[in-house]
DNA sequence: GCCAACGTTGGC
DNA sequence: GCCAACGTTGGC
């Protein structure tokens, strides 16, 4: 089972939304490395659900519930989407600032490749955010 | 195939 | 609101 962080801009589709919804489509990604990732994507795996913007910051947690298929809103184009289930919200967010200050944590592509919308984790990655998530 | 111009993303 | 970083497009 792998990790992924997936973008959202709160105003745009906020994680609360999924929590609303349960289960989304997550299409719309027009950037070929976030594609491939979402083509990675396995059932089951996990998706850090992280607030680009106003929040700057991961807020919870998805589940992928369904393996790539085509992007229903780009017919005849080569993009994919996969569909993603609400799991929980973080205890508290992990700031984008708290992320940098971390040493196992800052070179996470979220950190180097800040324009990456769909990317992957390391466990030991996802592991210290969760505790920095339960921690005050 | 190179590179300038342009558009988009996202942090500050 | 600005700008850096990055990706894409199109002229040559």
């Amino acid at each position: 089972m792998k990790y992924w962080l997936l973008k959202s801009e709160p105003s745009v589709y906020a994680f609360a939304d999924l929590k609303r919804d349960k289960k989304n489509v997550w299409d719309g990604i027009r950037n070929y490395q976030a594609r491939n990732n979402l083509r990675l994507m396995k059932n089951g795996d996990i998706c850090l659900f992280y607030h680009s913007g106003e929040d700057k910051a991961v807020v919870g947690i998805a589940k992928v519930v369904k393996e790539a298929y085509p992007d229903p809103k780009a017919k005849g184009e080569d993009w994919s989407a996969v569909d993603i289930a609400y799991q929980k919200l973080l205890n508290r967010p992990v700031t984008l600032t708290e992320v940098k200050a971390s040493s196992v944590l800052k070179n996470m592509q979220l950190v180097t490749h800040s324009r990456l919308s769909v990317q992957e984790v390391k466990e030991v990655e996802f592991e210290r955010i969760i505790k920095m998530a339960e921690a005050p």
